[in-house]
DNA sequence: CGGCCCGTTGATCGAACTCAATTCGCGTGG
DNA sequence: CCACGCGAATTGAGTTCGATCAACGGGCCG
């Protein structure tokens, strides 16, 4: 928690050293147009775990991940439950326009958003186009990120469905990284085995001998339970039951 | 055929007599909007099983469906095929910005749509915010209804499945025909089985077991293969496992 | 009439679920 | 320091739901 609040000091006002600056709703905004967001702005903190928001809920704000993840998800009256987001930073919450809260939205690590006060903000939207623009681009492509995952869920089998999960992490833990992708990729897995099953449509048990099938075939190694070594990135891929030829898929 | 060039000629080029003027990409654009637009549209019809676009395909223009049903479905090398995407009348296809076709488009029944050359259009969205705005709108709700499908497909059972596709077409028809939803609900289905089987990740036999199995059951009753009355629209949300009080939900 | 498409129904199989026991890692308190 | 408890993860045994393979029925058109 200490961590947390040093980071939020940290961070401060300053949008011109927000590390999430160029990539987030406001990535297109001018100087003068950012000074009108941090009037607005705030930073708020999460622990692991912690929820954000509970669909249903009033949301007078909305917002971006800063740092962490958060999920989002869909509960049935009987308990089962589907992720129908990963929010990773830069990623952009809540609906302007919208009054309450569609999902259940959860930090599954420490968070740090970056929450503008929603009336302001649409009011914002409606005069500079740059922050409409912006966030239309990261809906769509949200919206082909979800209908891929419509085919994950729909047709794939468990192993590829763990595949894709590892593929899709590892992609961008790559990519954040500024790897060329050469040679063996390593990350830590932000999820636990439920939370993968919630993305997935499984049970944890599955995930479980997935993971374990996986490490046993040697397309996967594992140090302890949350850090994981691809050794050949394309088998990964083949396995996902994506094509195989290492592309950068559109 | 004969039919469709008819309608394609009754619908001719007034954006003002439209069908969909008010809910489509256009909606929100003033009458010199609407001018503009009309200079670069033009209207295409297809026969039911005709393929609109292949996944990958150039792709030189976006539009709307004006009539008619499609279908946006991704494939995989083995031939697993998911829908993850039902396209209704005023629903856009396409993506502004993007060269090529993410996935295949294929016309469920005849179909109308009215497209707009994709460069202008561009250029348009630059200049007219009205478009952009109303685009975001949609693809926000696009992205809901994705979110909605993902807790279909990850979580559900297969009666489940049938149910909620069953219940999302009656309610659609319903408020097309501005019907209070009071008494019983009668449609035509508008896809096959095989089709309903692409949309919910089961396989046509499933869907056609669980179709009887309904039937049985007095959820539903058919005349004929596609014609489908509800005489208790509360219980076949219950079947599909959504909150049963038939209130409207968010 | 025969072929074709769409749909139904039956029999069997297997992948993933369920229930249950056990292990691992880690913090906490005696 | 070790014992303990707890949550996360693994592994096993048995069951089940939906897939697969296969036969059959009905409508439509040539």
């Amino acid at each position: 928690m200490n961590k947390l609040n040093d980071d939020v000091l940290h961070i401060s006002q300053d949008c011109g050293n927000c590390p999430i600056r160029h990539r987030a709703v406001c990535a297109r905004c001018e100087s003068d147009e950012l000074e009108q967001l941090e009037e607005i702005k705030y930073y708020r903190s999460f622990e692991a775990g912690q929820t954000v928001i509970w669909s249903g809920d009033r949301m007078d704000f909305v917002g971006s991940v800063v740092s962490g993840i958060a999920s989002l998800t869909q509960t049935m009256e009987d308990g089962r439950t589907q992720m129908v987001g990963l929010l990773l930073p830069s990623d952009f919450v809540g609906r302007p326009g919208r009054m309450a809260a569609a999902y259940d939205v959860v930090a599954t690590t420490d968070m740090v958003m970056c929450c503008f006060r929603k009336k302001p903000f649409e009011l914002m939207m409606e005069q500079t186009p740059h922050i409409a623009q912006r966030l239309l681009e990261m809906t769509l492509d949200e919206l082909d990120a979800a209908r891929e995952w419509m085919l994950v869920l729909g047709r794939k089998t468990a192993r590829e469905k763990i595949a894709s999960l590892l593929s899709i992490i590892a992609r961008r833990d790559a990519t954040l990284k500024l790897d060329g992708m050469q040679g063996p990729l390593v990350f830590d897995l932000p999820l636990t085995r439920e939370a993968m099953a919630d993305y997935l449509g499984l049970t944890l048990e599955t995930v479980s001998r997935q993971m374990s099938a996986l490490k046993r075939d040697g397309v996967i190694e594992l140090q302890g339970k949350r850090h994981v070594t691809i050794p050949d990135f394309s088998r990964l891929l083949n396995e996902a039951g994506d094509d195989a030829d290492g592309g950068i898929m559109a």
